[in-house]
DNA sequence: AATAAACTTAGCCATTTGGCAAAGTATGTC
DNA sequence: GACATACTTTGCCAAATGGCTAAGTTTATT
């Protein structure tokens, strides 16, 4: 399909993977080095800096290299987009269920009081 | 890793494809039979048929056979772990401003008024 | 200068994903 | 009963994902 939407594939991707939200999870505490990172997850160093990578693709995480350490932290507006899909999603929704609303009382009109039990 | 949380994987990685989201959008208007939801992504129909598995079994959509036709319907609850992740993740966000307050204020308090500028 | 620390790159591997065509099944319609 | 509809199953394929080891590279430390 075509990607209309790219931040939100990369997006949702990125927090598919609990290992990914683990290391998000460390970084809302604050910023932390890459082995602090993965630290809590077990894996191996390549395979996180793989995660990282995703992580800063999404919009989710900045780094920068501070002498021979890398300093990451969370970019907390990275997560907007979903917000916003999120929300969109609850209008449509709600739109529905105003025109189930609208379309009961319709049905009501037809009956006069004195048919109700 | 170890799944801690087989629900958040299976929501995100399902949210994380266009053509689901548009499947989604769709029914999130109203229910529909499958070849309904195959229209607007131009997918053929083996192909969406998986899509709508994994929708399933995130937990976003049931379905139900009808005759020869499957009318799907979405679950709106099903986003609610989303949304908790989403809170639970502002909650530290904030709490780590509230951290940083506390922080600020108590640096302050060393600082007699008459030394700023 | 030698060693240790903290990444980083390269490359390999198994599994999963997302797509398809072709053939099969069940259910209406004429 | 013949035929069309609407899926459904099967099986194939290429690319992406998530993991690893081994071998760099770039800074500290001693």
């Amino acid at each position: 399909m075509a990607k209309h939407d790219p931040d939100l594939n990369l997006l949702f991707h990125a927090l598919s993977d609990p290992s990914r939200r683990m290391m998000l999870a460390r970084l809302a505490r604050g910023p932390a080095p890459v082995s602090e990172l993965a630290a809590p997850t077990g894996l191996r160093l390549p395979t996180v800096l793989r995660h990282l990578s995703v992580l800063e693709e999404a919009g989710l995480v900045a780094t920068q290299k501070d002498g021979r350490v890398r300093s990451c932290q969370m970019l907390p507006e990275g997560l907007s987009p979903m917000r916003d899909w999120l929300e969109a999603q609850r209008e449509i929704w709600e739109g529905r269920l105003d025109r189930l609303d609208d379309y009961l009382n319709e049905i009501m009109k037809e009956w006069p009081d004195d048919t109700r039990s």
